[in-house]
DNA sequence: CAAAAACTGGACCATCAAGTCCAGTTTTCT
DNA sequence: AGAAAACTGGACTTGATGGTCCAGTTTTTG
């Protein structure tokens, strides 16, 4: 989907400091926290100086909003084609088996790029938590297309609402996170995900039962 | 259960102390975060000086270890009655009404003092991370005391995990508490306990059925 | 009743943080 | 071409921060 930002005047070079600039950001937010992450670090890391900092964004605040959009960008573009796809319970549970192959790879360190920021952000300036619920609602979109569409089809019964099936697939993916990273496993993320698709299987009419 | 830390030789005077600086740093670092906590806000907030901090805890990490333990004690005790009788459906439903509106009460403002913490510090040293494990661990140990009667008790098959279901409803629980303090509302937070509970109620038998 | 151990106060230090400022260069647009 | 706007470098300011040190008081204990 591309979060947009509107950054009126940019020329090439500018454009493409501003996305050094970023991603930097977004890779040492993602190792360190926010809070762990100082602009002279990212003035190191993306081979710029603190008047281009603050040239293109006006406080760290506003620095690390864009490494919200850009994290979140980053994820539904890595889950591309998985997410795509969510549209019965066999691709929900290949979505499961890509995402616990993905945290093993990386041994279960770190936490969600974007439920860190979250965490540590949620409590401050209100703007920022916009952003953030923005971003939940943008990751949590295919989730819901998917569901909606297994609805549609015939595949859930009607009174399983996509909404609430979406949000509570995502609560579970957070937790499932928070809760690997700290037990460095796994498997309550794996849990976690496999309670939720049984969550959505309860729902499933006779017609989905078939194509599962 | 009070998670002991073992402090070897203490006066009256000085285990106050101790005492006194653990909760003014829970109190904090419940508002502000772990980062966001200077030792010279401790100092204030307990009315102590430095090197009082320095004497009970060798550092700043050594003091938030301290406080994941607090943090900890204070939830369980928290909820204690509701903790106790989660051996049933209704039980399980009541500790859900009861969490939601406590949700509620706070305005859905912080997240859940050891989510948080635990996000913060996961990735840190692994001592730090071995404590949150353990509180984590204590934590869920209710859910799993109940729900293991429960299956002992008839009223869950036997082919129900106790292990796995407790985990599950932690992970619902603490991705529940994060998207609900981004949204600040508690819709996130209710639909994952929902859906932990109704799992919990596919493993029911016909016996529990009639009780709830 | 000492001596040892537990406890306390606060000055001090080195470091690092975000944010400011201004002088200079490059690109864009007419 | 030439002015305006976009862009860049880096020194500098101000204020925290975690951590050290040591001198002094209170409590415990043999």
């Amino acid at each position: 989907m591309t979060t947009a930002q509107h950054t009126p005047k940019l020329t090439a070079r500018g454009a493409a400091t501003r996305t050094r600039i970023v991603a930097a950001t977004a890779n040492l937010v993602r190792e360190h926290g926010a809070a762990g992450t100082s602009l002279d670090d990212v003035m190191a890391a993306s081979r710029t100086s603190k008047s281009q900092l603050y040239h293109y964004f006006t406080n760290k605040e506003d620095l690390l909003r864009a490494v919200a959009w850009q994290q979140t960008d980053r994820i539904v573009e890595a889950q591309r084609p998985e997410l795509d796809q969510l549209d019965s319970l066999a691709g929900l549970r290949r979505w499961r088996d890509k995402f616990v192959a993905a945290r093993d790879e990386a041994q279960n360190v770190g936490g969600c790029p974007l439920g860190s920021l979250a965490s540590e952000l949620a409590d401050g300036d209100p703007q920022t938590r916009t952003v953030l619920q923005k971003c939940f609602t943008a990751w949590t979109s295919p989730l819901l297309m998917g569901l909606t569409a297994m609805r549609d089809q015939g595949r859930l019964r009607p009174d399983a609402d996509p909404d609430a099936l979406a949000e509570a697939i995502m609560t579970a993916l957070q937790g499932g996170l928070l809760l690997s990273n700290t037990y460095r496993s796994s498997r309550p993320l794996a849990r976690a995900l496999d309670m939720a698709i049984d969550h959505v299987a309860s729902f499933a009419t006779s017609r989905e039962a078939a194509v599962a």
